[in-house]
DNA sequence: GCTTCTTCTTGATATAGATCAAGAAATCAT
DNA sequence: ATGATTTCTTGATCTATATCAAGAAGAAGC
């Protein structure tokens, strides 16, 4: 569980150690195989999942194809968020891209957070602003970047994601087919 | 001051009355005039603007070229949220691109509304949540989508920006240039 | 290890969208 | 109103990226 306080601590700025270990209380420590669905897309978000090991993507359907918004890793969340807060139905599906070990707290239990933590919402708060920036930044690379630019950027600083899941899937998430990614790769790798 | 109080309880969730004029009472009136600056790329955040009238434009310097990121109208914030949050510097320019009605808060006014509102928290929350869940859909729109899907998917939901600003900035938050806005506008005039 | 299935690469071609350039239209200032 | 400035349109051309198709490479199952 030290892990899972150390991230919660640099997540959620939360250094509290009764906070801590009453949060880490609530999240059960999960395997999970490679293709098992953490979610399924239009259900009930019922669970938050954080990663200790492995990559999840994230994925809707779109004119029958599926489009990869998102692979999480080690340290980050494994949720819809906008589902798991405010109750509607998730956007996305979420399935294991590799065998995964992850942290997994109920919407119930999470739902109490508030009452366990002294100024939880405002560490939530602050959770959120840091989605959105990433989000924002998204959004600004696919307004002024390239396929290419949007390519070198993500490699700079996700690196070792390139090794360990199908790059077609990366390729979805910046935006660009699997064809034109293998292309970039080639260029770059020499 | 009704307005604000009405877009506050739509935003925000807030409909204690006093909790309603509590806030209202830290914001101030203001007009501005087309071509203002409300805040600068690289400064401090030290305000947040609530839109009455008026279409404002947040943009950044990319390669020496303006990216406009969003254009905010009546019933939306100008801020950089993540910089008034945080403390980090703006990310963007935001100015005027008509003359404007706001209500302005100041940081130190709005760093005050935890103590004035119960449960503020809980709400600014929920409110950073909505704004994630936009920015997700733009992204989404952008991995998915066409220029010209995207162009009738704004269109539809905002025609009337479409009269009263330049089309240029529209274009180029869309992530397409001006002659194919113009181009796809003319396909769809008739 | 061989087979099967999945993923990646590569070439050929098509196309969406960018860029450049110039003129038209609209807006603004006096 | 008139001229100046900004914005929009349009055509010509170019280029980044998509699509299609087929084979190569890699991973997984037996």
């Amino acid at each position: 569980m030290a892990e899972l306080e150390k991230y919660i601590t640099n997540y959620f700025g939360i250094t509290e150690q009764n906070a801590l270990k009453g949060i880490s209380s609530l999240f059960k420590y999960t395997k999970i195989n490679k293709g098992t669905f953490l979610q399924k897309q239009g259900n009930h978000c019922n669970t938050m999942g954080f990663v200790l090991s492995g990559y999840q993507r994230f994925f809707a359907l779109m004119d029958g194809k599926e489009v990869t918004q998102w692979i999480a890793h080690q340290g980050e969340f494994t949720v819809d968020l906008t589902g798991f807060i405010t109750g509607s139905p998730s956007r996305w599906s979420i399935q294991a891209l590799t065998d995964s070990e992850l942290y997994i707290i109920q919407k119930s239990d999470y739902d109490r957070l508030d009452q366990l933590v002294p100024r939880w919402f405002e560490f939530e708060k602050l959770f959120m602003v840091r989605c959105f920036t990433t989000m924002e930044d998204r959004i600004f690379s696919h307004l002024s970047m390239t396929a290419e630019e949007r390519y070198h950027f993500f490699f700079k600083h996700n690196k070792e994601l390139f090794n360990r899941v199908p790059l077609q899937y990366i390729a979805s998430m910046l935006g660009m087919s699997a064809e034109t990614f293998s292309r970039i790769r080639k260029k770059q790798l020499g």
